[in-house]
DNA sequence: ACAAAAGTGTTAGGCCTACACCCATGA
DNA sequence: TCATGGGTGTAGGCCTAACACTTTTGT
């Protein structure tokens, strides 16, 4: 069927919503990437996204391609940039209401096309379709000003973590190195963190304490009127 | 005409771009709003804005409808959010990329329809058509977030101003009090004030200092890897 | 035995905050 | 003369940043 049934006075742009997808594997951000099957940009890599039903909202609709390459219903998603050049698809105009979203590697499952998506570390990015590599740098452009400020970092991490983990999220978003010691005494002093398990007293001291985010007292911190700061 | 010429295989909302325009006269925030003349929402207030040419982005938008309404052709204008609810407009599916502009009272004149367009302070905004109150709260949000790392605010004021000037706006935005030679003390060591004329000696100690801001300063304090606070 | 990871405290300097008085003007 | 607005400096506390050694384990 070609026909074209929906019909209007002045021309409509078509809309999409995009989702860029950032996971954490204990050392570095990664960037979940699927390759087209279809022109335009065969062979290229992109995120996943794709046209806005009209009984749906553009967070929607990111949901919803963040659960068909990743399983996951429940996620961090937050939109950060609408992009509407004009000549931004070949095909048509096309207006993308960006969204990135921040899962944790363990719980994701390959998707139904596992087979063209891929996990890219940030320095490895392939050459991507569209614009989006203008996009890409814009989502992590916003994460980082975003984790300075609300403790999103934990979206990424497993439940339980090691403080050595949760700094080499920090430097990798921010692209920085901290002193240990310091983000040691920062983390803890914040009093979001809680200690997962003592750590048994067979253990030797080279294993690391395990942590939790305390979601309770920082939403108690919150209230009043604190701020998170990097 | 009542014609329908373009015609889509799938469903395709309207695209808008609303501009929520904000001054400062010296004591408090004004909103730039405009009373609608027909239907939906005949009567009530709302936000320059209109659809989206086909051939302009959805920034260039916002831009024509701040020049329509204020004959500004240069202004910050700054994407914030987009608003995508599938009811929020009876007539049709529309997507709105919500923008704030930055003006100077001083420079704005009466636009087009100068009779239904007033400024209301924030805290006499009447009621707003369709979703405009949730997009206000957002651009307000938005706006706070942003003058605590940007310049911004200098936007908002004449090219010369006093310092009393300066802290009210930051006052008004962020909605707290400062402590004034704390103030003072801050803004001054930051560097990126100039004084704009030195007292005339014939002047009265009464008379305040006027400052200027200092981009290429600003500018090069940034490059050096410098972050504004408050 | 050597490299790598984890845990731990102190000090100095800078920044933030709180705070009070004087002068000039206009009402 | 009184109220208002404008200018100015300091002291204490807190936070930040810089810094080294020990233990343990795996290779």
């Amino acid at each position: 069927m070609s026909e074209q049934h929906y019909c209007y006075k002045y021309p409509h742009p078509a809309v999409t919503a995009d989702c860029v997808i950032f996971g954490f594997d204990g050392t570095g951000i990664k960037v979940l990437l699927i390759q087209r099957g279809i022109e335009p940009y065969k062979g290229k890599w992109a995120f996943p996204g794709g046209f806005m039903k009209i009984d749906e909202t553009a967070e929607e609709c990111a949901r919803r391609e963040l659960e068909e390459e990743t399983g996951l219903k429940e996620a961090c998603v937050e939109q950060f940039y609408t992009f509407s050049d004009v000549n931004r698809d070949p095909r048509e105009r096309v207006v993308t209401v960006a969204h990135y979203a921040l899962v944790r590697l363990s719980e994701v499952k390959g998707g139904d096309d596992a087979a063209s998506a891929r996990w890219f570390a940030h320095d490895e990015i392939p050459a991507l379709a569209f614009d989006h590599d203008r996009i890409l740098r814009m989502a992590m452009n916003r994460l980082k000003e975003r984790i300075c400020f609300e403790p999103i970092g934990f979206e990424l991490l497993p439940e339980v973590f090691t403080m050595t983990e949760l700094q080499n999220l920090y430097e990798a978003i921010l692209e920085v190195k901290f002193d240990r010691r310091n983000f040691y005494n920062k983390m803890l002093k914040l009093g979001i963190l809680a200690e997962a398990e003592p750590r048994p007293a067979n253990a030797s001291r080279r294993t690391p304490n395990k942590y939790r985010f305390n979601a309770g007292k920082y939403a108690e911190l919150k209230q009043k009127g604190f701020r998170l700061e990097f």
